[in-house]
DNA sequence: AGTAGGATAATCT
DNA sequence: GATTATCCTACTG
């Protein structure tokens, strides 16, 4: 039970280096209430091993407590004033390591997923980590919350397997620096996956 | 098609 | 007081 086909279990890949488990949570299914999504675009975020782009690179502070203890939490964060984006936790706990959400595939209860988001194609309902915490309902209350048992919010390994051949990597979005590092992962040629942009620097308000 | 700018509030220095 | 792991709308070509 929980097992793959390759013998490991999910907590397994969790608890190991954080790149592995990024492309393992690749094609993994998470429910939240009614709403089931594919995963299949994610990214990577070493804590403070030596990673400027992550939330807890600069230490622990009281928002990104969680990506300190052991692997499969949900840390949930609010950001530019209305959004909210969803990581799993990974790593031995003291290491904040945590893989970001980006994007996924809704496979069920695509009909709850289509009222929360408004005037959207079924493509973009989980088109993006902020658009696929609206589609699943996923807010503060998540937080914390362990994914890999009876939840409000539950992660399961893939209905089938991804072909490692299949999987593509590339520099992260949003993130100003470390644009020399491919920890984002995506399934090739899935229609779900959002579209690389570069940071757009903000000019300073007059 | 692609890009530019505004919305809007918690978090950190 | 500055910054932000974003999304949406409106504009240009």
């Amino acid at each position: 039970m929980g097992r793959s086909a390759g013998g490991t279990a999910l907590i397994d890949l969790l608890a190991g280096p954080v790149l592995p488990a990024a492309r393992g949570l690749l094609g993994c299914l998470l429910s939240a209430g009614d709403v089931t999504v594919r995963l299949t675009e994610v990214e990577a975020y070493a804590g403070t091993a030596g990673d400027p782009a992550s939330h807890a690179h600069r230490g622990r502070t009281p928002r990104n407590a969680v990506m300190f203890g052991p692997p499969g939490y949900a840390y949930v964060y609010f950001t530019y004033g209305m959004h909210w984006c969803m990581n799993v936790v990974t790593g031995p706990e003291g290491e904040a390591s945590a893989v970001l959400l980006r994007a996924g595939a809704v496979v069920s209860g695509i009909e709850l997923a289509r009222s929360r988001r408004r005037s959207t194609v079924d493509r973009d309902l989980a088109r993006g980590p902020a658009r696929l915490c609206s589609a699943l309902g996923i807010d503060r209350t998540v937080y914390g919350t362990y994914l890999l048992g009876d939840g409000p919010v539950r992660l399961s390994p893939p209905a089938s397997p991804v072909p490692p051949s299949t999987v593509e990597s590339g520099p992260r979005v949003g993130v100003n620096g470390a644009h020399d590092r491919p920890w984002r992962f995506w399934i090739a040629g899935d229609p779900t996956v959002s579209p690389y942009r570069r940071h757009t620097p903000r000019r300073p308000t007059p």
